[in-house]
DNA sequence: AGGATCTGACAACAGTTGTAGTCAACCAAG
DNA sequence: CTTGGTTGACTACAACTGTTGTCAGATCCT
């Protein structure tokens, strides 16, 4: 029973430890190697775990990638929805969103490329459709005014589109601007994006 | 010799063929299995030769994969090129533009997946800086008239990025609009990205 | 017909992949 | 101290990768 205890841990403490270890492993690989890096031997490397625990937590390579898909995404909703929260202005809210992103991939650009680019790149995210902008997409569409339901969706996929470019392009080193002037130019996209 | 002839045609021609039957071939992969089903067996197996003629044409698997790019985007810069040629207006042109490449990529939406998807997931393109993308954001970007350099820089990698992701969903079947719908709307970003 | 050239099927290499299994060592509870 | 859950290093397997080499047979020129 799980009531054991281990070196001071019980068993699925250390379980969910590890869990955390292999996760924690594949968001770096998968956000500096890339897709094709993040293999299941390297991975395990990584957590300095063997392969046996990796598939003590999950059953497939897909299911890690997977779960650090969708780890990094909660961090970038919960991030969202922080700074959205109790701002006054629809100006404001664009401003505190954006600037929340933003630190949100520039303090850890791992976190960027898993977010934008993992989930073109990966079959194990592109075959079940788990694309995460989407739902970003359709949050953002929701705000947006002008037009009909078609209209407000291109123009949410637009916008999710160019905010994305130019993430990768600042992330990548080929944009060079200061990070205000980022936010400021975002933030114009944002708004600027409803007035067509 | 290549003067001497063999089955009614010359080597070089037969070579140049084969070289045909293997872009084609990694085209048909690349656009459909991705990156990680375009390997040298896979293209030889489609083009119905064997690995030593891969060789033949190519040094390596990179080679054929940056061959199979630059195809495409010639065709692109090609028909970018005719349609814009002649366009009285910027209104004609734009439209034109977006018009010849929706046309393109509808026609053949593997080189459309080639194109927009290719050079953000494969190695042998990413490894090299491999993006035309850049190249056709340089063309908007002069023909932007607001802001500065840098201004102009973010909004030219925006305007690529939204017209990408549009794309992108309308090829995968998220964005069910018709095809005169989603020129308009993509006209529509082209002429509203300068005036902010 | 003889000899040069071209073709295609296939094997071989060393490497990596995902996934599963074995086995000695360990550690806590009875 | 025995018993049984737990660990980690290691091996095994079949499939695949890029790349190079071999070899029997077809095809053409002289």
């Amino acid at each position: 029973m799980p009531g054991r205890t281990w070196a001071g841990t019980t068993l699925d403490d250390r379980k969910a430890q590890r869990r955390g270890q292999l996760v924690a492993a594949g968001l770096e690989l998968l956000g500096t190697e890339g897709s094709a890096g993040t293999s299941v031997r390297a991975v395990c490397r990584h957590a300095k775990l063997t392969e046996r625990y990796f598939y003590e937590s999950f059953t497939d390579r897909e299911e890690l990638v997977a779960a650090v898909y969708e780890h990094v995404g909660e961090q970038a909703r919960q991030a969202l929805v922080d700074a959205v929260r109790d701002a006054p202005s629809p100006l404001l809210r664009a401003e505190n969103a954006v600037r929340a992103f933003v630190e949100l991939i520039v303090d850890d650009p791992r976190k960027g490329r898993v977010l934008l680019l993992a989930p073109l790149t990966d079959p194990a995210l592109t075959r079940r459709g788990l694309h995460l902008l989407p739902v970003f997409a359709a949050l953002v569409g929701e705000q947006l005014t002008h037009g009909d339901e078609t209209d407000r969706q291109m123009t949410a996929i637009g916008l999710v589109g160019a905010l994305s470019n130019v993430f990768i392009a600042y992330l990548d080193g080929s944009l060079k601007v200061s990070r205000e002037r980022l936010v400021a130019h975002c933030v114009k996209l944002v708004l600027g994006a409803d007035d067509h």
